[in-house]
DNA sequence: GCCACAATAGTACGGTCGTTCTATTCGCGC
DNA sequence: GCGCGAATAGAACGACCGTACTATTGTGGC
């Protein structure tokens, strides 16, 4: 029961790394097998169908992005630092924050389980930067009149324009404007 | 030279529509041809080949999107009148605008001559941003050390969650969200 | 009204897709 | 170290993909 979680692992590691170029409908079975030298076959016993092979990856991703950009930043101090600790990371992590962003534009038109589980990260990670800004609220280091959804919601639109202007345009200026903006809301706020 | 024309055109509308939901990659002569009753020879004859179709949807959108979003926007006074009616007729009109949010997150990884035509769209569009932003400044309706390049990232950011709340997570609230964040980074500038 | 040519349909091909079934190899408990 | 089940491979399937070729239909200029 040992080796084939770890190929199952390694396969879902590849498999997203793919689906950030390719899409999640855009990954296939075959190639899939033969970039890591396994037979189709084989690879599809793992899974049993395309749209669990979908829904494992999202899931295998949703880990990563929680134990690499989440799990860190909730040790980080309460309040403030916490809540910067949290835009911080998923902007130098681009690895796994990316294909989220890619899942949300794809998945936004098409309903299924794939969608649903897509949306419920999302939602989690907004719920964790408007609880950081709760929060940072509470602590005194934010003005009390503010809207700690609100202020997620601002701050993750500065994520999602950062994400298309470095990726897309390819403008290294991106960084530098989306620290001016995360540093502006914050200070905003204060 | 006419008829030809016409069918081209209801092709790329129905393309693009379609293309909102399964992408450009997933965009599928055959499908589209049945669903338009056409044959499939008959419609693959306007483009003769896949990549000339799916570069022909993404020019045909852009048509769209400068004639229903950008090109009325520009017939409202200068200054900040006319920034924010670019930002509201985005967010009004999202039929195409949100055709471009897929494309860019699609794209984004993938060179070609697709993704340039794509990424082209989105400068100009940040580019009619920023400059009706400076117009806004040098009318004096916004701060003299207001950066409008700045700005138009950071709006350009509150449409983009504003896309992802209310497409993905279908978030009522997402509309009042939007509205509240342009209003905050307008008064900040004004 | 005819005719040249544009526009569309029909058919076929090689390739790859997801999936199934059967065979082979591997790894671990006894 | 043997045996059994888990893990992987191999071959085959029907379906659909993009594309090429040929045939038929429609249509605007004379």
């Amino acid at each position: 029961m040992k080796k084939g979680d770890a190929t199952r692992t390694t396969i879902l590691d590849r498999a997203t790394t793919l689906a950030r170029t390719v899409g999640l409908e855009g990954l296939t079975i075959g190639q899939l097998a033969t970039a890591l030298e396994l037979s189709k076959s084989g690879l599809f016993a793992h899974f049993g169908s395309k749209e669990a092979l979908q829904i494992a990856v999202i899931e295998h991703a949703r880990d990563r992005f929680v134990s690499e950009v989440i799990a860190p930043a909730l040790k980080v101090s309460r309040g403030t630092p916490r809540l910067r600790a949290l835009v911080d990371r998923w902007m130098k992590w681009g690895e796994d924050a990316c294909v989220f962003v890619q899942l949300s534009a794809e998945l936004d038109d098409r309903p299924g389980p794939a969608r649903d589980a897509v949306a419920a990260t999302i939602r989690d990670w907004m719920d964790a930067l408007a609880t950081a800004a709760k929060i940072a609220v509470d602590e005194g280091h934010l003005r009390a009149d503010t809207d700690p959804k609100q202020l997620a919601f601002e701050l993750y639109g500065v994520m999602l324009a950062y994400h298309t202007v470095g990726r897309l345009l390819g403008d290294p200026k991106g960084a530098a404007r989306a620290r001016r903006a995360i540093d502006a809301l914050l200070a905003r706020a204060a």
